[in-house]
DNA sequence: ATTATACATCAAAATATTTTGATGTATCAA
DNA sequence: TTGATACATCAAAATATTTTGATGTATAAT
């Protein structure tokens, strides 16, 4: 059975689990492990296009997995510990499961 | 940082993120939360069209998120524990960061 | 004021994923 | 051995996501 917190959070796991699901907003969200980093930052690291990376942090930002703060003329990202705490969670209410065995189509 | 076991195994984490990342695969994975489901149960609670379902199967199959266990003409389809614990560890393993603000671009 | 920098947004094109319906394979029951 | 069931696979169509390059906005430096 899910928990509670699954239950009401569904819409947002999907959109959590969506921004965790391409291979340049994994990179992302790698840089942005040891803290903050703007979009400058990231075009060094990883060579990607600047307006590329900023339609993925848009991703990133909608699924509320980041966090942004001004300074000036630089926006610094960093990764939302309780979205992280969230998924986690969820994760562990799937583990919670009996490993019954039924027969099919009972 | 990047723990060893993400490291080792990144490529695997992009594609049990993406396993996850569709609503559809996401009501699959729901009903596996009780146990062991075949097909034909899956086709009942959710009334998706048996190619539909198989398609959505094989994608976490593929990402090993799920293990399947044939008898006679059923397959019984359930969770992968050890793919769980293995996004466990890598959620934990972002959480690890210390939030440390840095200048821009430094 | 003008210009440069940092980033967001947009529409079109490129690409990837998903769905559908048909067909294939294996198992089982009659 | 014929037919039915459970599921997989396939190719084409439908749909969604991503990329690109251009343009927009705000801040800041000159």
């Amino acid at each position: 059975m899910l928990k509670d917190i699954s239950k009401v959070k569904k819409e947002n796991i999907s959109k959590l689990m969506v921004s965790f699901s391409d291979p340049f907003r994994l990179e992302i969200i790698d840089l942005m492990m040891d803290g903050e980093v703007c979009v400058c930052d990231i075009m060094k690291l990883t060579k990607l296009s600047q307006s590329r990376i900023s339609y993925h942090i848009k991703i990133l930002k909608e699924a509320s997995l980041i966090s942004d703060r001004q300074e000036g003329r630089w926006v610094y990202y960093s990764l939302n510990k309780e979205a992280l705490f969230l998924i986690k969670e969820w994760i562990t209410s799937l583990t919670d499961y009996s490993s019954n065995k039924k027969r099919c189509c009972e």
